[in-house]
DNA sequence: TATGAATGAGGTTTCATTCAT
DNA sequence: AATGAATGAAACCTCATTCAT
């Protein structure tokens, strides 16, 4: 592959296929797992099967696109949320929407659940931004009473992948999450009971 | 599952050979996950490719049966568990473990989000003895008050599968767990009856 | 590949098979060159090309392996003439011989070449053979005063395939082995005859 | 070679990427072989892909200028040995350097072997030019007695594509080319003339 | 019944070549 | 004229499945 000429801009029609290509794996990723073909993406993004190798020189760079696109998506929403009205609103509902996604894209999922370990590849790179967003929304809620005191990001997102994947692939709807959410909020009872003991 | 020609058993050496292509599915399945070869399993468990397909005759059925004979192990755990003292203490124990094979073999997640869903194939058909067993195990809990009254065993079966997921995958460790049982928990009641009492 | 039982001998019909790979392959990259496809060979063989990956699991080794046959047959060929009546003769006819089959076949100049160099590899492993036979029709030759005494089996390896190269890739014939062969003569004798004459 | 529009004469800068593409090319192919890939080529010359395919059609193209670079560049080295006092020298020493030369590149070799061989294609066309130079220089070297009198030029083409091959891809060194080279001398006078001395 | 050799579709990747910018 | 993105044939290799031994 040539490399541009530094300082050059990438040329229009080449980010326009590249938009097209990313656009084709996130779907196709989606629909058939992250083991179907890269011939499938070409196929759908309605290219050649050397432009899908050409801005993504390996197939596990394709996959690592997509899924640090999807974690910036998230991550935007989440930073958008940050300056709701209602923080414990803001907090549920990102967590909500989110699962609600990964009903949809299996790749959501795996996104989350790698942005969780990875501290390495670049799906760990982008991690720490939906991380950072979390952990604001939280802050806020636990701030507001919304949310328990004794929780923080990394716990939430483990919770936020397992909610996920139960939503995409146990069929688990919102009884399930409704569970988690009571998980997570302050608990009440046990601390009258503290000050009475 | 091999039909024999009707009316003939089985012979004995059939059955050992099926009994160790299963266990060595099983272990090859746990650590490399489920797009590990089937010439992997016939060498690990001692057996020519021909005697794999002979008994499971496509890959599909092979991982079913994998499937299959977790979810069997696992209920018959749980049907143990259904007299023992502390029915809270025997629900939380028996998540607890579920979870933690779960971050060994990810096929126990697979297999669990898979008799979530599927009413159809065999994994569908050995779901239920699972959920029954976790179904008696759940309400004597709930009725020794351990867990709350409003959550059936769908909703364990698919916060089940999130948290093996979580557990496996996401890295995610006792405190995602934490907020999860306390999801479970009464929220009011019990504490109450148990200052009243 | 499921390798077999050690102590159980291969299969007939593999070892059939095998062989036709092997000569399909000495063909196709005689005539193409070694950079003919995989498929070609199979397809020249009669075989799928599974069956050529089977036996051969990388095209580096299916290469390797035609080079190794050649020298072979060629280190056995060298044999038969140790007990040749005339050494010179027999050296002579032999580096005649090997250099007629180079011109017919690319793949035999390589050998000669990477047997020359290679220590490492399996091509090298095979040289051996070959070089210790020269170097015995070399002595002989030498002893009987046919050849120089000043030259060494490594020498005469390469000058072997230059000409094999020559005569297979440049068109050269035998005027230019005649060269090569006069230089391999003692240089004492012509000049007695002169100085007789 | 790009053919301009005819009657135009080719831009300076058309003419001066030619030079840097046909310089890159040589280096290239010498250092990785002539299965380097043309974009490597490219880079390497610091011009865009389709820059080396305006100026060389295809890749054989491109192939064909350098070996007819090379050649042109060992004719020229062996006319200006030509007026070399001393004809024996000029005439072995243009071999020897031609032959470490090829040690190096392998390109050389392939294009001494085409030379021999092509009348037809651009390789053929240049090589009567290094044939000619070298058939002055041997002429030289047979008149003042160094080489034999009954070798021609296509013999001594042939010989040097094997020395050249034999020092780049068999490892083969000086001790080789002395045979050679011993061979290309008269048998007889010469030894005479040193007994003489 | 057990074996493992044979099969070939399908996957990823490379690269000479074309063509819009 | 120069660029480099796009193309797709073709290469190597894997693996689920079949079938002769």
């Amino acid at each position: 592959m040539t490399s541009p000429a530094p300082g050059r801009p990438p040329r229009a029609d080449a980010l326009r296929n590249r938009a097209k290509v990313l656009a084709a794996a996130e779907e196709v990723f989606a629909v058939q797992g992250t083991s179907a073909s890269t011939e499938e993406v070409a196929r759908k993004a309605g290219v050649g099967i050397g432009t899908v190798f050409r801005h993504f020189p390996t197939k596990e760079s394709l996959l690592e696109a997509v899924l640090v696109a999807l974690l910036e998506r998230l991550a935007g929403e989440a930073e958008e949320l940050c300056s709701a009205a209602d923080p414990g609103e803001a907090f549920f509902g990102f967590f909500s929407r989110v699962v609600a996604q990964s009903a949809a894209k299996q790749a959501v999922t795996e996104a989350l659940a790698e942005a969780g370990i990875d501290a390495r590849g670049a799906t760990g790179r982008a991690g720490p931004g939906l991380k950072a967003a979390l952990g604001t929304l939280l802050a806020r809620a636990q701030k507001a009473g919304a949310v328990r005191a004794d929780v923080g990001p990394a716990e939430v997102m483990g919770l936020l992948a397992g909610m996920a994947y139960a939503a995409g692939r146990a069929g688990a709807r919102e009884d399930v999450l409704r569970i988690a959410f009571d998980g997570l909020r302050p608990r009440t009872r046990p601390q009258q009971a503290a000050a009475r003991g």
